[in-house]
DNA sequence: GTAACTGGTTACAAAAAGGTAATTACTTAC
DNA sequence: GTAAGTAATTACCTTTTTGTAACCAGTTAC
């Protein structure tokens, strides 16, 4: 992509994608985690998907996912330590989540991430 | 999308598209840029897609477009008083960013975001 | 044997996003 | 008249991502 010099680069692209940073965000606000219970929070995101970001942040030491022996095995996830070095980014944009909530602000429905309402509507 | 009701959900789907962060990241560390001087820090971007990003965020508030009377007209972006509110945010980010840097961390390129190299090499 | 439970995986199709290159507009320089 | 320069826009096509639904494993209950 760009700007390989730059430090932010290799962070932004791996937990500024499409579910990444709401599911560190379940993570970082809900503590552990099972697959199912994911999957219960964020309702819209499919099994692939979620498995898929997992699998992506437990390869890049950010996520930890653990296999309890249970009948049936349940698995849980959980930010690692690298991965709790987040909490401060985390934080902040909760606080600016939570300052342009009370001014009122929300985003308008025309980038390209959420859909293309614009073309859709036809 | 998922979890109305959590408020970091409009903010992340805002400002954690796969372009996004990284232009506000220019727009912060280097202030108010024209379109050239934002396509010469990103060369992989194509102008369609930074255009699409520059007037989400302009319609979003967080980014403001300033078209300069000259011949040729230029247009210069800059973030509002706003989206001057994700200080913070990216402040944050570089921080871990710097720190993960200096421990030898590096994203493993398996994530979807980037490629589906796995697949692929099929 | 069959369903249920959890946590997936896979194949296939559909949708979304992105890239490329041509085109626009307006003015100046040649 | 043509090119250059800036900042886009558009059409068209390709790549990437996502969704859907079926399927798998291992064990227990029925």
């Amino acid at each position: 992509m760009s700007s390989n010099a730059c430090p932010v680069d290799p962070l932004l692209r791996t937990i500024t994608g499409r579910w990444t940073t709401y599911i560190l965000w379940m993570l970082f606000t809900e503590g552990p985690l099972r697959f199912g219970e994911l999957m219960g929070l964020m309702p819209d995101i499919s099994a692939k998907v979620l498995t898929e970001r997992l699998r992506m942040l437990e390869r890049n030491g950010i996520v930890l996912r653990t296999q309890l022996q249970t009948i049936p095995p349940q698995v849980s996830y959980e930010l690692t330590e690298q991965g709790r070095a987040l909490n401060d980014v985390i934080r902040a944009l909760n606080a600016v989540a939570v300052e342009w909530q009370s001014i009122g602000w929300e985003p308008d429905k025309g980038f390209p991430e959420s859909l293309s309402a614009d073309t859709a509507a036809e």
